[in-house]
DNA sequence: AGCTCACCCTGGACGC
DNA sequence: TGCGTCCAGGGTGAGC
């Protein structure tokens, strides 16, 4: 389930790609391809200009606006290796490169997608603020939730509000501000949204400092897990002791979503 | 406008 | 062992 934490490690370890040509475009299952705004041949022979990420986009740029957009769904991977190097069994996409590299996309249960697209500024149009940007201050953070009825797990998996959340994200911030996850957000008082705040910025900068985490699935752009699952205090954990108070974990559905808390520490 | 929910997909866990 | 069932989840869009 690659959130903000793990794409920006992908996109960490794919930065030494940067400058490479494209040297061709294997498209094994052309499903995986959600938006043509071109033909994918058009970039072969343009070197890679920037790796960067939105959100839980990724974003491989081109010259003349054209973009590679992906989205790893829940089990997608993204990861360079050599041509030789043996073909795992979902892999949808082959990007070869120059220098005898290639960035392979590997999705088993396929909720993922590449785009190419045109005009970045449209696709992520209503896309929040990056919760790590320096512009995303605790005014902002007020300003979404205030008189909102929605439970605040659910508004902080709106990407419309705030990019890069996901459950697991979404728990262990709400873990680390002591707040239950289906408390109505407009209630929250104003030290309750600045714990909130500062748990947003500190729970994911945590998780890109272990470089993501391996629940199931994730691999980093070199195919390697992460380390942040060592360090999940509720999500996944119903029944085990909380690791403040030792409360055992809760679960409950959410916006359809399953939500792990501890009852005595969120309130 | 705000909110909820079903849908897509398939591997893995679990029960019988 | 093998089969059937259920669960996981991000984004989208329908419907209230």
């Amino acid at each position: 389930m690659p959130e903000l934490p793990e794409v920006e490690t992908i996109k960490n370890c794919l930065q030494p790609l940067i400058g490479l040509k494209v040297a061709s475009i294997i498209e094994i299952c052309p499903a995986v391809v959600k938006r043509r705004d071109f033909p994918s041949d058009v970039i072969i022979g343009r070197p890679t200009m920037e790796i960067s990420r939105r959100g839980k986009y990724l974003i491989l740029s081109f010259s003349d606006q054209h973009f590679l957009v992906i989205h790893l769904g829940m089990s997608g991977r993204l990861y360079w290796t050599i041509p030789g190097e043996k073909l795992a069994k979902h892999t949808h996409f082959i990007i070869g490169l120059e220098g005898n590299r290639e960035l392979r996309y590997e999705d088993a249960r396929r909720f993922g997608g590449i785009r190419f697209i045109h005009d970045l500024a449209s696709f992520f149009y209503s896309m929040g603020p990056e919760p790590l940007g320096a512009d995303f201050g605790l005014e902002q953070l007020r300003a979404l939730l205030s008189s909102r009825r929605a439970a605040v797990k659910t508004l902080l998996l709106d990407q419309r509000l705030i990019a890069g959340i996901g459950n697991i994200y979404a728990d262990e911030v709400l873990f680390a501000a002591g707040i239950h996850p289906a408390r109505p957000a407009g209630e929250l008082s104003e030290e309750e949204i600045e714990r909130l705040y500062i748990s947003i910025r500190d729970v994911l900068a945590k998780g890109i400092s272990h470089r993501g985490t391996t629940f199931r699935d994730y691999r980093d752009g070199l195919n390697q897990p992460g380390g942040f699952q060592d360090f999940l205090m509720v999500y996944s954990r119903t029944g085990q002791p909380c690791p403040v108070c030792g409360h055992p974990v809760e679960k409950m559905v959410i916006g359809g979503r399953s939500s792990h808390y501890c009852p005595k520490c969120q309130s």
